[in-house]
DNA sequence: ACTCAATATTGATAATATCGATGAACATTC
DNA sequence: GAATGTTCATCGATATTATCAATATTGAGT
């Protein structure tokens, strides 16, 4: 038993082909076939129906998989706990954020950050906070940048800063300071289902005892903050922003704006990542980051102690 | 990169000299070495600082180790899988019991128990709540057996039986039947610090709002119900007893003992494992065995929805 | 029956884990 | 301070095994 037959039975188990697989794993196919052959010896268990058209998974296969992976992953933190350790930050990184934090935030601190770790290949995504969960405890992606609290055992949260919402009026200019409870909810418009800006905003108007009123006889599914603004401005209506995405908006659109008096609402953003994520300097370093290029653009409220923390 | 160095590390990181270490692993002292150098190099990183009298680890060295700790079970669990699968039950079990449970849980179930498993050498220990938990976290042992709910991420619970509590009053004969609030609460002894039960007696007294009052003047820690027991015929005293410390007594012991009318105050008693313990198959004859042996023996109680839960 | 695609098998070879023997470093003993 | 013992590293030889290229086998489709 090593480990080279654990890759090789799942690039087998991914590719569902001898040649392709042996060549993933850069040895022939005989090697793979024999090298196969004998962890399912060892382990007293067939893992493959080489009978089945493109080879399948047998059922106890299946289950012995699952392990496979949780081995491969393991020795993977291994490799990259060293690297940590030596200082090297290599390989692929995969980072997730949510569509209501993304195109705010990435633009203020990615670039710094990847300058960082020259090596490190980063990808960023932009999914909601359920995928990311999901695939966060599915190893799929690295790093999640979401609003927190998640509260799931699999899931390490860092709290990195709290976010204002602020009204938005299209057509009319709101006065500067608003109360949450004397909220406009004619016309609110929201996210699409899916979109935990969407959740929160609801349980926020909830809890001021207003009723959430659409006016309006069509629906519109935004998906994106930009998306939602434009159906917002072009129908008259009003809704709730994220601090950050209306930070730099020109004079002209800061009349539309009304920042909320105190209790101002606000929701928590945080890095997630899976309990089993080794790569604590990457995580230390993008949270200095971003914290280094947000803290001098959010105004300086006290959260500490507030109730209206989201979802 | 391969699993015997994984292993010859750990040993080494136990034994702290090469060649007691490569005993126990059954290659020679020149293997071991080699290998380990090799692993040390392609980690980039010396585990062992093999100046000190007694090889030592590095600081990088024990952080590693807990990695590797995890590679190595992860890779025990991918086998007991394989031996699951197949229906063979064999290798070592430790299963550690609270002092409470132990000496008359155990009589009822583990010989007929271990008769199911032929070939697995069962370990069965006596500990608190806290040492078995500690202890299945760091996979030290498998099961545990204790009153639950643990409520730990790590933890798995599988609820097995309520278990009453009775009155016991040496000296004179209480009434059969007793409410929970009229406990005389004058000479009530209890377990040493450290065990559940304490804890658990201790919050059922104070939510009926007796205050416990030791009257005597000097303090005895009994460590076992037995000793409690003892302790308890020899000085006029009373106690709580868990059901099944009671149930086989003499009719002359009887007599002491009085049951409590509904609600009746109980413990819930569970067996709990690490979430990734793999051997789903022993877990549950241990289920069936333990039931098998206490519900004719169990009084007829439901104790659905009642709150008198332990802890 | 023939053909093709996919996997298994075979025999040779290269890589490497292991061993026994020996060397080097260091502490202990006389 | 020379001798001895303990402990780990190293070396050359050997056994094991992973790998390869070539070929056989299997099964499905024509």
């Amino acid at each position: 038993m090593n480990i080279h037959q654990f890759q090789y039975v799942l690039a087998l188990a991914e590719l569902r082909h001898f040649e392709k697989a042996a060549e993933k794993c850069f040895v022939t196919q005989s090697t793979l076939s024999t090298m196969i052959s004998k962890l399912e010896d060892e382990l007293g268990i067939p893992i493959f129906d080489r009978k089945k058209k493109p080879v399948a998974l047998t059922a106890e296969g299946a289950v012995l998989l699952e392990q496979l992976k949780i081995v491969q992953r393991e020795i993977e933190s291994l490799k990259e706990i060293s690297q940590e350790i030596k200082g090297e930050v290599k390989g692929r990184l995969i980072i997730s954020v949510i569509p209501t934090i993304a195109p705010f935030l990435l633009p203020l601190f990615l670039h710094r950050f990847a300058l960082q770790f020259p090596q490190l290949q980063i990808i960023v995504r932009e999914q909601t906070t359920g995928e990311i969960i999901r695939q966060l405890k599915s190893r799929d992606i690295d790093i999640g940048i979401v609003s927190t609290p998640i509260n799931d055992a699999e899931i390490e949260e860092q709290k990195l800063y709290h976010e204002p919402f602020v009204y938005y009026q299209a057509g009319k200019e709101p006065p500067k300071r608003i109360e949450a409870h004397e909220l406009n909810l004619s016309n609110l418009a929201l996210l699409e289902e899916g979109h935990c800006m969407r959740t929160q905003i609801i349980e926020l108007c909830n809890y001021h005892e207003n009723q959430l009123v659409n006016q309006l006889n069509f629906n519109f599914q935004a998906g994106s903050i930009d998306s939602l603004l434009r159906f917002v401005r072009g129908n008259g209506a009003s809704t709730l922003l994220p601090y950050l995405s209306v930070y730099d908006f020109p004079k002209k659109e800061s009349k539309h704006i009304s920042r909320f008096s105190d209790p101002v609402p606000f929701r928590e953003i945080g890095l997630v990542v899976h309990r089993h994520f080794v790569r604590k300097r990457i995580l230390q370093v993008l949270e200095e980051e971003i914290l280094k290029a947000v803290k001098p653009i959010l105004p300086d409220i006290d959260f500490s102690g507030k109730r209206l923390s989201p979802l």
